[in-house]
DNA sequence: TTGCGAGTGATATAACATAACACTTACCGC
DNA sequence: GCGGTAAGTGTTATGTTATATCACTCGCAA
């Protein structure tokens, strides 16, 4: 167990107990919120969701869960423990990879966000977009569609992978 | 066969014909610039996937080609069809439904577009998007990342839809 | 005529997701 | 307590989307 130490993502190492703690709060409180139960399973599979800052498929999960339990839960299992988690707004799919992340943007009020996936360490982050989102509603009206919800993604190179490189490569010229 | 005649989507009327021999020329062209081949497989596939507005899974894909050439592909082969037609630029992915759609927006010079998709007639619709594309720059470097792509996708309900939904509501109401 | 890249075929398998039905449990109103 | 009901999970089976690998053809250029 290793407490509160450096992820195991390519991120720049961070508090990341502190940063599951504040997510298993916040799904309590979420779960309470709406008379629903933040149950065993679905505690389990949030961890093992958040353990890292990647977006991670269903059938690695039930690996992981597996691996460590002991016992191989059904798909479907885990699909519904995914389900209930993104309708609490803990976890978001990224649509582009067909994978969940951990959602650690509090999304208070209106605030909306996007996902930012970095080609070389696979960490997904989410930045407040709200221009983005005006964006869209003005594309969308020049067409007189109305849009009732939305996705966007973007991939590319996180500023650590930037950092990383820019360092590689000056003391390639030295 | 039916000539130029209203499509099979929900979509208003229009040219349905001279829409999809526009995208053919386009798509000799492309293939042209880049030495290589608008094979009779990626044609058959490109026409499969105009035919109507709608985005359509690969399989369905398989299944339409099946039903009018008689001989049932690999998926592979489909698959390998889309890649190159996506490659070309004709075809795009709509990432929240693992489905095609081929894109009739020329794309000229640097103007990029979102996708938005009719949840009631389930046609898609690119729609030009410079500013959001632009406000995803801003949040990205926000946190110092470099995006290289991002996809953008909207759902909704297109204006042909809307339209008709309000002329039964005030039938209904007379 | 050899070599190479593009394109396709064939077979197999991987990866992602849901349907349908049974059962338990917690809680609510009586 | 009893019966109803909604939430949650298990089990089995199946559906859907996508790729790996190897073999072969064809056109073309050195």
């Amino acid at each position: 167990m290793m407490a509160n130490a450096a992820g195991a993502s390519g991120r720049a190492t961070h508090d990341h107990g502190a940063c599951v703690d504040t997510l298993l709060d916040r799904a309590q409180q979420s779960f309470d919120e709406k008379g629903l139960k933040l149950t065993a399973l679905r505690l389990r599979v949030l961890e093992e969701i958040a353990a890292s800052h990647d977006a991670v498929g269903a059938y690695d999960l039930l690996e992981r869960l597996a691996s460590r339990t002991g016992e191989r839960l059904a798909p479907i299992s885990v699909y519904r423990a995914i389900d209930a988690l993104r309708a609490a707004g803990l976890v978001h799919r990224l649509e582009s990879r067909n994978a969940f992340f951990a959602c650690h943007a509090p999304h208070k009020g209106l605030q909306r966000h996007m996902a930012l996936v970095c080609e070389t360490c696979a960490t997904v982050t989410e930045v407040p977009a709200a221009s983005l989102y005006e964006a869209i509603e003005t594309s969308s009206q020049a067409v007189g569609f109305v849009v009732t919800s939305a996705i966007a993604e973007g991939l590319g190179i996180c500023a650590s992978c930037s950092a990383r490189a820019d360092k590689a490569s000056n003391e390639a010229h030295r």
